[in-house]
DNA sequence: AACGACACGTGATTC
DNA sequence: TGAATCACGTGTCGT
């Protein structure tokens, strides 16, 4: 700023009596000066670095100035969160509490989303297979994952009539019913799923 | 730049005589250059916003500087990456390839991580029952999930004997030949798991 | 010419 | 005091 008292046409390849005189306290600035700059440069590589390898990690963030690329970048962080959150939704673990969940996907169509979660016994998978068939619904997909005694199991269904939806929740209920309502009296036969120990 | 011409002691509230002489070229250099740092300056705050929502997103990142912050949200980027992988990896669809992969987890551990990948029938899940029982295993987790009459079982189990690895995945090997290899006759009775239409 | 995006050097602030 | 960070205005390049 000081060297704004000479004229902006005054290059480094000019003659050095033109040049201004030259104190200790100018050299202290000028060094000053420079390190300041240097360590301004530092900075912005730090920032640009971590800028371009956000860019690889980015699809389609070539050709993307600094804003549309962090912006993307918020975009993909959401959208990976979400993606978790209904992950460890749709195939979660078994709860402590018994529970069923139908619900059609859509209106009109014929796929519909059940869960059950309960405790684990060796005929439920196939008292839920001829709870279904005698409903005429048909199983596209099935996650089931058993943890210390208590099982969840998550299905897609197709089920052509309008009405299915309900029926597979009373159904489904229903063995929850006779699986926990024993007044506490399991049936003693062995379970495939045993308990965790400890 | 061309102010610099005058002294920097030249202060706003010092009489207008001092002032250099205004042309209308000087006038639009001036807009020009607000107009400049202006948009320089919009051009920042959307840098930056993002760079607020990304704060937002991102645990532990108040009072983290800019370069620290993009720093952390590449490792978060990575991590969901990485687990999202993983998760895909230890819950993936059934193939339609027939396989039993048993691997201890660790040296020493009695975990053991067991998946076998074949056609669905009703008795499986009795069969992989009674088999590691017999081998004194316990079933610590399980997690299956079964499409268009392929099913694909995970499961962590949990043995004492040193050579139970060895000797599950001869038993899960045993299973899934009794399985496919009927000459093409299966058993007539009826999967719980059906075949997806269409 | 005019606008948008970038890098640069600098003043201000904080520790 | 220096070191580190930020916002700002400006120079420059490409469209």
């Amino acid at each position: 700023m000081e060297n704004c008292y000479w004229p902006i046409l005054n290059h480094a390849d000019e003659p050095p009596w033109l040049l201004p005189p030259t104190s200790a306290a100018d050299d202290r600035a000028a060094s000053a000066s420079r390190s300041h700059s240097e360590a301004e440069k530092r900075r912005r590589d730090r920032i640009n670095a971590q800028l371009s390898t956000l860019r690889k990690l980015i699809p389609k963030s070539e050709k993307m100035d600094k804003a549309a690329l962090l912006g993307h970048v918020v975009d993909h962080v959401k959208e990976q969160r979400q993606r978790a959150k209904e992950v460890s939704k749709s195939s979660s673990m078994p709860s402590e509490n018994d529970e069923v969940v139908v619900d059609q996907i859509q209106d009109g169509s014929e796929q519909i989303k059940a869960s059950i979660c309960c405790d684990d016994r060796p005929e439920l998978f196939a008292e839920i297979g001829s709870a279904l068939k005698s409903l005429e619904a048909t199983i596209v997909e099935a996650d089931i994952t058993s943890l210390g005694g208590r099982i969840r199991a998550n299905f897609v269904i197709s089920a052509a009539s309008s009405s299915a939806a309900s029926h597979i929740k009373m159904a489904l209920t229903r063995l929850l019913i006779s699986s926990g309502s024993g007044y506490g009296v399991r049936s003693k036969r062995q379970r495939f799923f045993y308990p965790t120990p400890r």
